[in-house]
Formats: C-alpha cells, structure tokens, sequence
DNA sequence: GAACTAAATGCAATAGAATTGCAATAGTCA
DNA sequence: TGACTATTGCAATTCTATTGCATTTAGTTC
C-alpha cells in the first residue's frame, strides 16, 4: 500500500520524461493501490471501465518498466505481472515473491527476511536476482 | 554430456509408466545429448525431420516432466526449457533450483541451507513446495 | 488562450506459444 | 496374433503480447 496523489504522479511521469497522460495516471493510481504484483489482464481490466483501451495499457506498463517506475516479474506460469518500483526501496532491489500453484494468488515477501540465504548462495552459484517461492496459500 | 542408449531410455519409460514410442524415445535421446536446456521451438524442429508432430513434442515433453525424467525451466523471457533430470538427482527429496538466465543451466541447491527460511514462511503465506533462484551463474 | 508538434492512443490485425478435440495409429499385454 | 488403450497427427482454438496506422491529446510557444 503505497498510495501515492494524483499530483505527485503526474511529477513522476514527467520527472521520467513521459507525459502525463489519463491512461498513465489511472495505471499508477492503481498499481499504488495494489499490495501485489499485478498481471496485464488485470490492470486492462480494470481500466477498462474508464475507456482505456487494452493495447494502452500494455503499452504503458512496459513504457513504465523502461524507465523504472514499474518493476516486470515473470513468477513461474508465463504471465507477467507489474508491481511499483518504491523509491525508498533501495536501489530497486527485488524481493522474493510467493505463487500459489493452485488458485495463482501472488504476494510479496520481505526482501529482508531471505538477505542472508541471498548473501551465502552469491558466493557459491553466481549472482542472485530474483527469488520465487511456491506452493499452496493458507486459503487453498 | 548424459547421452544414454537407445535401449536403457526405453526402460526408463516403462519405468516411469509411460509407452516406449519412437516420439518419446527420440525426445530423450535428444535431450540426453544436448548440454543446455531446449525450448519446445527447438525440440520441435528437430523432430520435425523425423515426421513426429509439434504437438506430439509439446505433450510429450510434459508428459516427461509429470515422470519426473525432465524438468521444465523458465529463464524469464516467457518461453519453457526442459532438461534431463539426472538420475542421482531424483532420489533425494525436493531442493531448491537456481536457474541462469544467461545460459539457461539449472543448478540444484542444498535443501539444509534455505530450511529456516522455509519454515519461516510457511506459518505465513502458506505450504511451500518449491524454490527458485534466478540469477547470472558464475561461468556468465 | 489558440496554434502547433511530437507523443500517445484506439482499433484492427498479427505473431507466436501452448492447448484441445477427435479420428487414426501403434505399443503392450495376454 | 489379436484386442485394448495410450499415443499420435491434424485442424482449430485460446491466450498473451505485439505492430501499423490514422486520430487524438499533452505540453510548449507565441
């Protein structure tokens, strides 16, 4: 939950070099209200409502990802989901996410509580990017 | 680098259950002797010449993924690669993979070293059943 | 505030991965 | 060998994601 004013996303998009249009801000608006990373079909979806088009959408969250105000993960079943880069989050480092293998419910986990297992493997297997978990939520 | 022969892939499928077919056969000795992991794209085409049908590939290779004799990998840009499952790999209980998005290599990780982490988790999100790391391994 | 220009949008069409239904075929077992 | 059923091939479909192009709009300038 980092929601974030219209005002202070509109300097955003422009302090990114893009302008601030409906579409762009309706997609901050609700990628801030979201505590999940959240897939194109759902952003299109739920913008639809306002009249913006599908291909809009797609378009923008990728414009978004380019310069880093989105983040774009690919969790294991081929859909990519969208979540807000946290500009006090340092230096947009990720954090580990969880799917349920069952009814696909994605949530985000604390970057701190894996910074040590991160640390270790780093010395053995190479440079660690992204961390995954899976398995079935308390609700399945 | 694991090339296996014709007649002990053949046990193999019995074993796990599944018909010998020259579709299936084929696919193994492809993988057997293929040092990274391949897409479906790939399988294909190269069994294309032998007049076995994309699909035929497509549902074989998760068929061979159900049996535990290959695993299926997404290195992040949406496209499934499979590899042969070592047969020293499949006796032990489930661990953590690390996938380079470089190469494509998947790596298997000591299970002890991520169980706290593991346990942690499962009171909150959920059961955990399968981590992924992903990352530029040390040879990318 | 009106006019201008490049950026952004909407719509239709397309690409490509992956899946499904069904009739035909081919392993396997007795 | 013969019968049973898993497997295959083909066509069609679903679904995610992308592209081309004419139209609209944000941001700038006067």
């Amino acid at each position: 939950m980092n929601e974030v004013s219209h005002a202070s996303i509109k300097v955003l998009l422009r302090e990114a070099g893009l302008r601030a249009t409906t579409a762009r801000i309706s997609t901050l608006t609700l990628m801030s209200r979201s505590s999940k990373p959240l897939s194109h079909a759902e952003v299109a979806m739920e913008l639809e409502s306002l009249g913006i088009d599908k291909v809009t959408v797609f378009r923008n969250l990728n414009d978004l990802v380019g310069v880093n105000l989105l983040r774009r993960a690919e969790l294991g079943d081929h859909i990519w989901r969208f979540e807000l880069v946290n500009k006090d989050e340092e230096e947009c480092s990720p954090h580990p996410h969880f799917v349920c293998v069952d009814c696909g419910t994605v949530s985000c986990i604390d970057a701190n509580s894996v910074k040590d297992v991160k640390f270790d493997f780093a010395n053995h297997v190479g440079a660690i990017t992204e961390i995954l978990f899976r398995g079935h939520c308390k609700d399945c």
